[in-house]
DNA sequence: ATGCGCCAAGTTTTT
DNA sequence: CTTGGCGCAT
């Protein structure tokens, strides 16, 4: 083909963009590794790739693209379709891909069509039934870690057959039985988990030549995002998609990957370029979206990782503000203060609600925070764990619409048989399970002709019958639209009129949450008006959601979130909260020097989501299991080059325990980091005398203070209190901070107390004030 | 069969 | 501080 027979590219592909990213877009045939640092413009160029292959003549059937969530496909499709306005690119996650895949070849996998797909909740429950048949009791072993041994082997492609225990392994010796059973069980009620999508897609193709080509043939140009964070299953189902068609593109960055633990595997981008013949390489090193001082903090940090590419990131943007590192004393101050200093940025028209994102290790820190935002009046919104299509209403609805879709589906039955209360109790299910397994049919069919089953007395047969024409009645309406599917549910089954008739303030919570469940259902009714599987594809999107999907990029709230789903985002302001040992790292990560080197990544990606202001903070107290534990500061914050930070310290925390308590200078730092912190909080706000002890020692004194060496100093920095704020004090009671006045250790408060109904001033500096509630812990 | 209440346990990250 | 699981009483 001649030069000029190329469709020129059109200028705007190409404008504004770097040579490296321009070499990146312009790449047609053949394997190419893009190697993209944070903020590196990945998504653009992996768009605009995408736009100048289809102007190259690709046809859009021929391109897939591969993502990691949902709403980065979605934002992916949008880029495309503005580029060139077509739609047909399929763009999606691994797993909604393979998902799609399966149906049109279940048979190859032993399922048929209309199978169900279990999410990690749904997977314990059948676990828990393999026990029960294969009779064990684990007694060092819990549910929870044999799933996680069965998804292990599942993406390193061990199937049933193939699995065998590591000698003197306890949980590989009951994986080992369990896991058949659990696949037969799958396999009975025409179900897969989410590791199956994967396992058997991969397998089809392994054992299907003609498929493979076909599909190989098919996918000509493949993209892969998130390359660091496949596993086996992914890079063999990859791979098998470009043997005769190597025109395999991934994107990624080692130092993003946190996914290990559920089986990624860094050494498939490590190893991209001795896999594949004659790889091209582009790395997208420069940044443009943090400021330098965050940059190199990160930077910093993550070289402290030995497994890694060694890579060099810069950015051309304003220096902008330093990184602030602050101690609180509990992790109730930390809420209080952020939400507060967020509140005041906010009311004073520096930022938007929008711009600004808390990160945490775990969900469960989500709670201060919320109730802490809540107070402070600040809009928030969380992505968190405990999201919609978990909660129990909204599973029991997807039940009924699952055992629809599939009556083979036990697992819906055994849910819903008895939701709402109807009479059929647990032995008469034993019963009707017996039945089934007798003759060979399934539980639904064994519940169709209860009433000839000699066991179950007759009034019970009446009421099972009655359930299976309710059934019936809804399976009349699984066809046209999923809304009407759903209303059907609800009626039939007598489960709006049982929340309903409860009255109970949850159960009207519960009934609201069903009604956005109609609107979702409403939504997707009028996004794919054509479908012909409706129903079914309605529960595959149910149960394929990422908890980042469910993220409102436009809504003006505060975002609350771990730093796993920050991951592919970006924010004007990052707080990154409970910086502190056994949280980040998390314990179960500290002994293994690679999970370590996770953890750490984990950090890197966290901060580098900011684009203007990053903030690290940590509580010398976080409340634990009930009670409050001291804690100790994340290793990971002496890696950092705090001469180049701002510290703060708004209080002197007075501590009983020095010795096990919190101590910022037990560990090493490094020698070109002199303790030369920049204290703008502590010198507003704090007497004189604690800077004079302060600058000739710097740390030292600082961490003195957090010892606790410092008698009679207050327990809360005066900018954790505002107008409004619910306070207690140990002479007065109860009271309302009704206005505030001064500045740094000046600052005066005057508080109306309830019990003597009059007014006082106090000096927060030295006062005993204390947040409502928190006076227990004084 | 249901429902309440107690006790125990366990809490990383997620498609 | 929560959730789940189990046992007992109705």
């Amino acid at each position: 083909m001649s030069f000029d027979q190329q469709p020129v590219p059109e200028p705007d592909l190409f404008a504004s963009l770097t040579p490296d990213q321009c070499e990146a877009v312009a790449h047609v045939d053949g394997p190419l590794l893009i190697l993209a640092g944070p903020g590196s413009g990945k998504t653009r160029v992996v768009t605009h790739r995408v736009a100048n292959l289809l102007r190259h003549g690709v046809s859009e059937y021929q391109v897939l693209a591969l993502t990691f969530t949902n709403k980065a496909a979605e934002e992916m499709r949008q880029r495309v379709m503005s580029l060139t306005g077509r739609r047909g690119v399929w763009m999606g996650t691994f797993h909604s891909f393979c998902a799609r895949l399966l149906r049109d070849y279940a048979p190859l996998a032993g399922l048929q069509p209309n199978f169900t797909i279990h999410d990690k909740d749904d997977s314990l429950r059948v676990l828990k039934q393999a026990m029960q048949i294969a009779d064990v009791q684990p007694a060092h072993a819990t549910p929870a870690s044999i799933a996680n041994a069965i998804s292990w082997a599942k993406n390193h492609l061990i199937r049933a057959q193939d699995f065998e225990a590591r000698k003197n392994s306890p949980i590989g010796n009951i994986t080992e039985k369990l896991y058949p059973v659990y696949q037969q069980l799958l396999l009975e009620a025409n179900a897969v988990d989410f590791d199956d999508l994967l396992l058997h897609v991969a397998m089809m193709l392994r054992e299907n030549e003609s498929l493979r080509a076909a599909l190989d043939d098919r996918y000509r140009y493949i993209l892969v995002d998130e390359y660091q964070d496949t596993n086996l299953a992914q890079y063999a189902l990859v791979r098998s998609l470009s043997i005769d068609h190597s025109n395999l593109a991934v994107t990624g960055d080692p130092d993003q990957s946190i996914y290990g633990w559920r089986g990624a595997d860094l050494n498939n981008i490590l190893d991209f370029e001795r896999d594949l013949p004659n790889v091209r390489v582009v790395r997208l090193e420069e940044n443009f979206r943090s400021t330098p001082s965050i940059l190199r903090v990160a930077d910093h940090l993550i070289m402290h990782n030995i497994k890694r590419k060694a890579k060099r990131l810069f950015t051309s943007r304003p220096e902008g503000g330093p990184v602030r590192l602050v101690v609180y004393p509990t992790g109730n101050d930390e809420a209080d203060a952020i939400a507060v200093r967020i509140a005041e940025e906010i009311r004073q028209g520096n930022r938007t609600a929008g711009d600004i994102a808390i990160f945490y290790r775990i969900n469960a820190l989500s709670r201060q925070f919320e109730h802490a935002l809540r107070s402070a009046g600040v809009p928030y919104q969380i992505v968190n764990g405990l999201e919609f299509y978990q909660r129990r209403e909204i599973k029991d609805v997807l039940a009924y619409l699952q055992l629809v879709n599939n009556p083979q589906n036990q697992f819906a039955l055994l849910r819903i048989i008895n939701t709402p209360t109807r009479g059929i109790g647990k032995v008469t299910i034993q019963r009707l399970t017996r039945h089934a397994r007798e003759l060979g049919i399934s539980l639904l069919e064994a519940a169709r002709e209860s009433s000839r089953i000699e066991t179950i007395p007759k009034r019970t047969a009446t009421k099972i019958t009655a359930f299976v024409a309710a059934y019936d009645r809804m399976v009349q309406h699984a066809f046209g639209e999923v809304r009407s599917a759903i209303q059907s549910v609800l009626e039939e089954s007598g489960y709006r009129r049982w929340l309903i008739e409860s009255g109970s303030e949850e159960d009207q919570e519960r009934l609201a949450n069903i009604e956005e469940l109609v609107t979702a259902a409403d939504e997707f009714d009028r996004q794919h008006p054509e479908e012909t599987n409706r129903l079914e594809r309605f529960l595959e999107q149910a149960s394929l959601v990422a908890d980042t999907d469910a993220l409102e990029e436009e809504s003006e709230r505060v975002t609350l979130m771990t730093m796993h789903a920050a991951k592919g985002l970006e924010f004007p302001v990052v707080h990154i909260v409970a910086v502190e040992e056994r949280l980040l790292p998390h314990e179960r990560s500290m002994d293994d020097p690679d999970k370590l080197e996770e953890e750490r990544r984990l950090l890197f990606v966290g901060m580098t989501r900011a684009q203007e202001e990053l903030h690290l903070s940590l509580s010398q107290y976080r409340a634990f299991r009930g009670d409050r534990r001291p804690t100790i500061p994340s290793q990971f914050l002496m890696e950092l080059p705090r001469e180049q930070m701002a510290y703060s310290e708004p209080s002197g925390y007075v501590d009983d325990e020095p010795d096990e308590s919190f101590d910022i200078d037990d560990f090493e730092r490094p020698e070109s980091a002199p303790p030369t912190w920049t204290d703008e909080e502590f010198i507003q706000e704090a007497p004189d005398e604690y800077a004079a002890e302060r600058r000739p020692t710097g740390g030292t004194a600082a961490a003195e203070r957090m010892h606790g060496k410092l008698q009679g100093g207050r327990r809360y920095p005066p900018s954790t209190f505002f107008q409004g704020m619910a306070v207690s004090h140990p002479e007065y009671g109860n009271g309302m901070i009704v206005a505030l006045s001064g500045q740094g250790p000046k600052r005066t408060a005057r508080v109306f107390f309830y019990q003597t109904s009059e007014e006082r001033s106090f000096l927060l500096a030295h006062s005993p004030l204390v947040p409502e509630g928190d006076e227990y812990f004084a």
